[in-house]
DNA sequence: CGTGCTTTTGAATAGTATCAAGGCCGGTGG
DNA sequence: CCACCGGCCTTGATACTATTCAAAAGCACG
């Protein structure tokens, strides 16, 4: 799904291909409404798609690529709140006034559309099943990230990073004969975020894993060889696993 | 707000004083509906109001009272998610065959409405105020949770117990003579599962923070002092703190 | 073929969790 | 009314884990 960085090649809602999307539970009156006043921006990896302390104007739809959602702390420290990809939602409906407490930015290039804030108050109160899945949408990821909070307090180092490598596989996990490859290119500052550690320690934790033979890496690859063993590091805090990685 | 045992007593939505409660949002039509099909109980402090691992069948609104939202670890730690109180929600709509991945327990003697999930669609699909409130909800306590998850894995232990100070501030705090009050009587352990961190490090950072002159704490009852020297502490964390502590 | 960044490893340091024991308070029953 | 009991709170010492600092090696880029 290649993007061009041409925006008179603006996807039109009404035929686009990422069936996933939320838009596309609008009739199509909407669809064609929203596809017409949207905006869309081709980044490329590494930009910032979202800052943190920006003004909220809309709502972010992932067209293409793959993206994480984080937080700073006070110095060069952050933590990856949440990873998503095509079909899947950046940002959220704001009132005025409010700022972004998060930032986005594209682990590969990507392709986002931009719907703002009062055409899609119009859209929400006209297709009360766009509304209806994307508060399922939100419901969903707030028991998700409420789970991965008790990870962060409570998991060992070793924990941790098996639980940010299943994270990963759910998000951006490719089955590749018969074993789990984990589809993007990250540093190990980067899992290391996603963990809520220092990357000394991710580095430790990744060899050991490796020297196991639960994982393969080779430089920023990474294949899950023994995926069950993986989620049974982690199942004691898991009691309904069954609900986030299904 | 005192509630009575008695399923009799059964507050009809369309008089109930509860103004800040989402189904407010419905037309009257659908609030009498809601209010002849749903059931009310009464919990007791301490009481389980959603079992982790339950099916999920609906959704719960805080009559009156004070919850805590909870996911189990292992052993007997626990890690509190969220707090709510009169006016708002537990639980979520879910696909049948979904389970609670998370439990609910009162805080104090407490009256929950419950709708099913059926008829819960049904005002959904005709209600587009009450889901576009009810998504801006659950989007907002997302970002919270993003945010406190932040928090467990960088902050410092002093740090963390002053977070939950705050948190516990926002959910339940009350002014009493410019100072502020926590309306809910917790043991230390219960402050040490908001904070992530176990009982003996809750007691010895609230009363290094005692020392201070920060707080002051007579057996269960905490007053916030120095309400602005505590956000100081975690203020780095926050660079937009206005938009969570508003 | 260098230069700069990421990765890796090791050792010292700081911080946190655990364990154990005593004190305090509230409730209960004599 | 008082003494006892049990649970919660508090404190100290210890063991453990994680963080930080430093330095070297590897890789990618120009």
């Amino acid at each position: 799904m290649k993007v061009s960085t041409n925006v008179k090649a603006l996807p039109v809602c009404e035929s686009c291909p990422v069936k996933e999307c939320f838009v596309k539970e609008c009739n199509v009156e909407w669809l064609i409404k929203l596809g017409q006043s949207k905006s869309f921006v081709s980044y490329k990896k590494g930009d910032n798609i979202i800052y943190e302390g920006q003004a909220v104007h809309g709502m972010y739809f992932i067209y293409s690529g793959k993206v994480k959602v984080l937080t700073s702390g006070y110095d060069d420290k952050k933590q990856t709140v949440r990873l998503a990809k095509s079909g899947e939602i950046l940002g959220h409906m704001g009132y005025s006034g409010e700022f972004y407490p998060i930032g986005a930015s594209a682990l590969e290039d990507s392709g986002i559309c931009f719907v703002e804030n009062e055409l899609l108050y119009n859209a929400f109160m006209n297709n009360p099943k766009f509304t209806f899945l994307l508060m399922m949408y939100y419901s969903r990821e707030l028991r998700k990230t409420e789970s991965r909070m008790k990870g962060l307090a409570q998991m060992t180092v070793m924990e941790k990073v098996a639980d940010a490598l299943i994270l990963l596989n759910n998000a951006f996990g490719k089955t590749i004969q018969n074993n789990k490859l984990i589809d993007v290119k990250l540093e190990r500052k980067e899992i290391a975020d996603i963990a809520g550690i220092n990357p000394e320690q991710a580095i430790r934790a990744l060899s050991d894993f490796k020297k196991q033979g639960l994982i393969g890496i080779s430089r920023k690859v990474i294949i899950l060889k023994q995926y069950d063993r993986l989620i049974d590091i982690i199942r004691p805090y898991y009691h309904n696993i069954h609900v986030f990685y299904s």
